[in-house]
DNA sequence: CCACTTTATGACAGCGCTGTCTGAAATGCC
DNA sequence: GGCATTTCAGACAGCGCTGTCATAAAGTGG
């Protein structure tokens, strides 16, 4: 086993000084290019990488950010992941991939513990962790910064990226009474995540403005998973006004109404039409493929790392568009 | 922002030298009870994290190991995190992801640099990482210990956990033809995964054992994704002895060997039966539930971590066992 | 009771970098 | 040309820990 290379031997090599190779390395001003270009040749030569340790130790960055979640959805957390991973990657910035348990109580005493062990620069929130008080007011405490990939709460506090929930609900809930429905069951999500309430907002705006009474007995809980899909459909498809739409706040849901219909021996989309949420992979799995809103996650997490690593003054709120996805899942009443 | 905590400071709280603290922290011998309780009594008071940063600075050890993958799954992912990082978190050492491409030239590189500035203490490999030579052949040069969660190579290189994939295929066979199925569609993975292979072998060795003969034009290539799943079901489906049984490699492909079938009106189990592979959240979340087969994704992954971490002398390969699941995807032959 | 081992603690260097300070060389301006 | 300013490069301390070595206290055996 080599021993590693240091910017001592960087250094050695291109017949300059540790200083030097730490200015090129950090992009400083104030050298020449043609020493610049000895000692990039030179670490280039040796295949040098700076110890992230020596650079955090000595430094005041650490050239590393975490990204916390707590979310169940694999599909979810891999486009965020995928997202963050590709804006650090741009930045040479290692990410750190953090799960939390929101209903923790040693949540924060988790996220301190990894700020102090690994010197983070910055922290990125998913949600539901971006609402989790302790966890904002720990972070605002230390006075790292941290942006929010689509907080429910506080706006104003720090910078965040976000798709606007309402709006898409609103939207797709529009899209149903266009075809003719008039009475749709709503599948609500996880009460931990603030979108849930958004999304049922913007279904009961809907159903204001084209003048169609709210009725509890349509919206039922849910927890974002198929399981919870699956007992709101055998609820809802036995409720006496039987809905001829179920919107379901997400995908997985959307997938355990589906399988309730096919069990019920319902034709897709004739007896019923299911429409989703957040467009993952598994709207184009089942079948018929799901009617959803595609919502932009991995841009979500690549516009939150950008944030981050712009050092915005002061807080900015960027919102990225939802599109309504249409397949075979919805049709027109009949 | 209070400035960082050191081990100088629990030191001074606890009335003790930092080399003291230093042995208390790593669990060092030669500290009397009393001296140990007042160091942690003073480290929970101030709630202290030790710097990862100075420890692998100045120890021999980074408590950081690294998790590499290329896998397009996210479940696959989501589960094989899951499992190391539930075991990194038993010892205290954190777990690096880091996504990685194969088939990119400069991937020894990235995996060199990851190391040379993480100074990870060890890595996990997970398929088809585990069977890239040039970045097992760096890591013996390196000498630094990794583990190999189901690779398809060089079993007697280091330690390793796996699962049985021939026999599982092998399993699934036979059920199929159990239930009365002789004209049985095969669907290939991904080439750069050797299991695929090993699937394919499992279900030719089931054909044989029946003596069934085996029929090329009923094996079709895939990629483990629901797009080949379809490509591959049109065209088994469109061969002159049409398969009454489609057993695909993974579940992302039987989902679209599903879908396939439902466009073109086929009652499921009745007119096609469908099996999949690795039992993913997928196959319940598809209409007919596919019968598949369980791999243990999560417990292989925490499995790799626990064969890493005692740091077994030589190698050692670890199996675990799948399981068949059937559900409502595979019927009778009628 | 003394030499010897085992147990328990501390002093101090140094890991590989960056920040600060200092100084020399290059450049601009009248 | 003379002086201020900008550009470029190096010396050196020190970040927060661990490894090594030194030293002290406590046990052990004849």
């Amino acid at each position: 086993m080599a021993t590693r290379n240091t910017i001592s031997d960087v250094a050695k090599a291109a017949g300059v000084s540790i200083k030097t190779v730490s200015r090129v390395l950090n992009k400083e001003r104030y050298v020449r290019q043609a020493t610049r270009d000895k000692v990039e040749a030179a670490m280039a030569a040796m295949a040098f990488s700076p110890s992230i340790a020596a650079r955090s130790l000595a430094g005041h960055r650490s050239h590393q950010i975490a990204l916390i979640y707590d979310n169940h959805s694999p599909y979810y957390i891999h486009a965020i992941q995928e997202g963050v991973w590709a804006r650090c990657r741009d930045e040479d910035v290692r990410m750190l991939a953090q799960p939390a348990d929101v209903a923790s109580k040693t949540i924060v005493a988790e996220v301190g513990g990894l700020i102090d062990e690994t010197h983070v620069d910055g922290i990125i929130l998913s949600s539901p962790v971006t609402d989790c008080a302790p966890v904002l007011a720990e972070l605002e405490r230390r006075g790292i910064p941290f942006v929010r990939i689509s907080p429910g709460t506080n706006h104003a506090l720090t910078s965040s990226v976000y798709m606007d929930d309402a709006q898409a609900a609103d939207d797709m809930t529009t899209h149903l009474i266009n075809l003719g429905h008039r009475v749709i069951g709503f599948v609500v999500g996880h009460p931990n995540h603030m979108a849930s309430e958004q999304r049922l907002f913007g279904y009961r705006r809907a159903l204001d403005r084209a003048g169609i009474p709210y009725e509890p007995g349509l919206v039922h809980p849910g927890e974002f998973d198929f399981a919870s899909g699956v007992t709101a459909a055998h609820s809802l498809l036995s409720y006496p006004r039987r809905p001829t739409a179920i919107f379901a706040s997400n995908d997985d849901m959307a997938a355990g109404v589906l399988t309730v219909a096919h069990a019920k021996g319902l034709r897709l989309p004739e007896d019923l039409s299911v429409a989703g949420f957040d467009d993952t992979p598994l709207a184009q799995l089942v079948w018929p493929p799901l009617t959803t809103i595609r919502q932009p996650t991995r841009d979500l997490a690549y516009a939150a790392a950008s944030l981050l690593f712009e050092k915005v003054d002061g807080v900015e709120h960027r919102r990225l568009q939802h599109e309504l996805v249409v397949r075979g899942s919805v049709g027109r009443v009949i």
